[in-house]
DNA sequence: TTAGTTAGTGTATTTTTTACACTGACAAAA
DNA sequence: TTTTGTCAGTGTAAAAAATACACTAACTAA
């Protein structure tokens, strides 16, 4: 059963993966080459599909998703709908679109979404072996309005990072504070007092050392940590700031 | 020159006032009555329209709002794309489609802006003499999803105002302190002390005194203030909560 | 003239943030 | 087996920010 594409609307997903360097994001080579073996179109696009009848934007995001990953459980947040009418009208990807003959309206919409996920534990499916990953200050050449969702995303990542316990989302389930302390660094773009954040960090309830320590290091081995939400959601309060 | 609509992409605008004691939405009347007398319909709706053809959601929001006051600067920030299959199907919701004849999709994705203005400068124009200012705590029956886009709004609303300093679109142009104080306490549902709020406020140099004070009270008149955008790009500086 | 109302002000205490340097435990190399 | 390199882990003092709190001033209306 193939469902019916919504031609005006799609739905755009910058996934991000954090190497405990530097932040990530997920990008697929999209690349058109002429018969005389010219090179024609060769630049990366984000994950995207289009929004099929009788679906919601949230369920479009983790089907784009799932088609990549296997996984139906990625953590994805709405963050914007970009709607130029001439999104997509640059003259690359008027020949792209006309390439593969593709039944899209001439004004596309976009909900885009930010995934954040488990970089070294997410597999990407046989079939999507074109997909790569960037640091966010090396992107390539992208397609369409890309460069500007994926500069909006790393916006509203941001903002939400500051708000909502998301950074468990990039890392593995167990975690150091160390690891932590660095992927706070990336997003923030700035270094952090390792003793400052540690005792900040270790105020909060809802990170809990588990009964074991990092193997297999060539150095002091750290104390590991998982992520509660059910302590963080009984524990939480809303703090206003003027 | 009528433009053409596109059937399965709206705007709504969820436009905040303050009356210096509490948040209030401007909401639409909207009523159905039967030939028999009988009431079929009577609710409230967000002001909204369908994007048109060759135009972004910006420009949909701003066209909306100018349709209803006149105004074309008005303050607007879009928070968030609604995309349910069915948010349009509630019974009165299709009854309401049917009467009116609208020639739009069977799955309506509308993006949500929320806008800030002076409610006491805001004039309505004569053609929407049907639209009416509700407390946000004491809201009317609403047609839609449009609780939910409201509800939505205000979570954005409260945390845009953690960042940025919008505060003062929402207030006249020459403001006083305890104003000001009465609107974050609106927005934060609890009282601030005076004193502190006061000595928090004045650090902030793009607040700049004029010389003029209240005329008319029944009481001391108050300082007035202006909040200058240009001296807050230039000292903003970027604080990063962890 | 009085009553009612909001404006405007300072200080002491507590809490939070910041700056800063050494020892400990492991693996890999010598 | 010793050495070297690397990151883990720890406390304190100073500065800055947040909090709690009560009275006088200036106007209008009665």
């Amino acid at each position: 059963m193939s469902r019916i594409i919504i031609p005006n609307i799609s739905v755009d997903c910058v996934v991000f993966g954090f190497d405990f360097d530097r932040l990530h994001v997920l990008l697929n080579k999209r690349e058109l080459i002429s018969e005389s073996g010219e090179v024609i179109i060769s630049d990366y696009t984000l994950a995207g599909h289009h929004l099929l009848e009788n679906e919601n934007t949230d369920e479009a995001a983790h089907r784009i998703l799932y088609n990549i990953t296997g996984f139906d459980n990625i953590y994805l947040e709405q963050f914007y709908c970009f709607s130029d009418p001439n999104r997509l009208s640059n003259e690359k990807d008027i020949i792209w679109i006309k390439h593969l003959n593709l039944n899209i309206a001439s004004h596309v919409i976009t909900v885009g979404y930010f995934s954040l996920v488990d970089k070294n534990k997410l597999i990407i499916d046989a079939k999507h072996q074109n997909a790569h990953w960037f640091p966010i200050d090396e992107l390539p050449e992208l397609a369409f309005d890309h460069a500007e969702i994926i500069e909006k995303a790393i916006q509203s990542l941001r903002i939400k990072f500051m708000h909502e316990p998301i950074a468990f989302e990039l890392l593995p389930e167990k975690f150091t504070i160390s690891q932590l302390q660095k992927l706070y660094e990336a997003i923030a773009g700035r270094t952090i007092d390792k003793r400052n954040f540690r005792k900040k960090i270790l105020q909060y309830k809802y990170i809990i050392p588990l009964n074991e320590k990092q193997k297999g290091v060539a150095h002091k081995p750290a104390q590991v940590y998982i992520f509660s939400r059910d302590v963080y959601d009984r524990t939480k309060k809303e703090k206003m700031i003027l």
